[in-house]
DNA sequence: CGAGCATGGTGAC
DNA sequence: TCACCCTGCTCGA
């Protein structure tokens, strides 16, 4: 599930729920417990999230640092009782947060919560973001194109999804060395990331397909994706291009499987 | 019911 | 480049 799009999702529903409130605080599973209990009680200013980091902001200088990895989970949601691994719990009688396993759930600072943002390259979803600071990084790499976009320290919250779907609509080749891209080539790349992941902010799904392809455009049964989102090419291994026909090609890039169409993607 | 896998990242070598 | 972490789902026996 985690892509940025979700860490800013949940951002803003911890803020609705949350700021400005007193908070129950309590890791039910164990883990956070020492630290649960000094927060426990404590106002929740808001949550900010940058790339795929979550910082949940309390009254008297304290952070949550949350990164959810690859299989963690946060939901807000009405009170309810807790159902398996609960890492912690925020709560009041509206509403309730439940983390399950994050990669990290740290209690930090003001300093330390800058410091982290300060490794981070541009992220999409902030308005404030320079798209040029990852230009810099990104034409000085020869590394594939499709590496440096997953590479949080250039791009912030990009994952698989998004950088396999956005090389596909933007007919670029994943493997392209990064410093053959051209201004324009990025300038187009990040628009379109812009719009894609603030769209997925608004769903909470990935949605990549442009009408003019979807099945039912294209005088085909409609199809149903395994992860909630409608995609081009993410996971699509082996079966036909949404676009030319031309079966989904897929190998693995730096220990992560990359998806791509040969055909609508070529080599140059 | 166990194995394998996943939209991520870290730390050791 | 690899082992490993965390949880929950799916697939095949």
């Amino acid at each position: 599930m985690p892509e940025g799009h979700i860490l800013h999702r949940l951002a803003d529903q911890l803020t609705t729920a949350f700021a400005g409130r007193r908070v129950a605080v309590s890791s039910p599973q164990g883990r956070f417990a020492a630290e649960a209990l000094l927060l426990d009680g404590h106002t929740i200013d808001r949550a900010r999230a940058v790339g795929k980091h979550l910082f949940v902001e309390f009254d008297d200088e304290r952070v949550v640092h949350i990164h959810l990895g690859l299989i963690g989970r946060m939901t807000v949601e009405p009170p309810h009782p807790v159902v398996g691994q609960v890492r912690l719990r925020i709560a009041t009688e509206a509403y309730v947060a439940d983390l399950r396993g994050p990669q990290g759930c740290r209690l930090t600072g003001p300093a330390a919560e800058e410091a982290m943002i300060a490794r981070l390259g541009p992220d999409p979803l902030d308005p404030q973001a320079d798209p040029e600071r990852a230009y810099d990084r990104l034409h000085r790499s020869h590394r594939p194109l499709a590496a440096v976009l997953l590479d949080q320290s250039v791009l912030a919250g990009v994952g698989n999804v998004y950088r396999a779907e956005v090389l596909f609509r933007q007919g670029l080749d994943p493997l392209l060395p990064a410093d053959d891209l051209t201004p324009a080539q990025w300038s187009r790349l990040w628009a379109d990331l812009v719009g894609l992941m603030a769209e997925g902010c608004r769903a909470g799904r990935i949605d990549t397909v442009r009408p003019e392809h979807t099945p039912e455009a294209m005088g085909r049964p409609p199809r149903v994706d395994d992860h909630g989102g409608e995609v081009y090419v993410y996971r699509r291994a082996g079966r036909p291009c949404l676009v030319c026909g031309t079966p989904v090609r897929r190998r693995e890039l730096a220990g992560r499987n990359l998806y791509w169409c040969p055909t609508c993607q070529p080599e140059r």
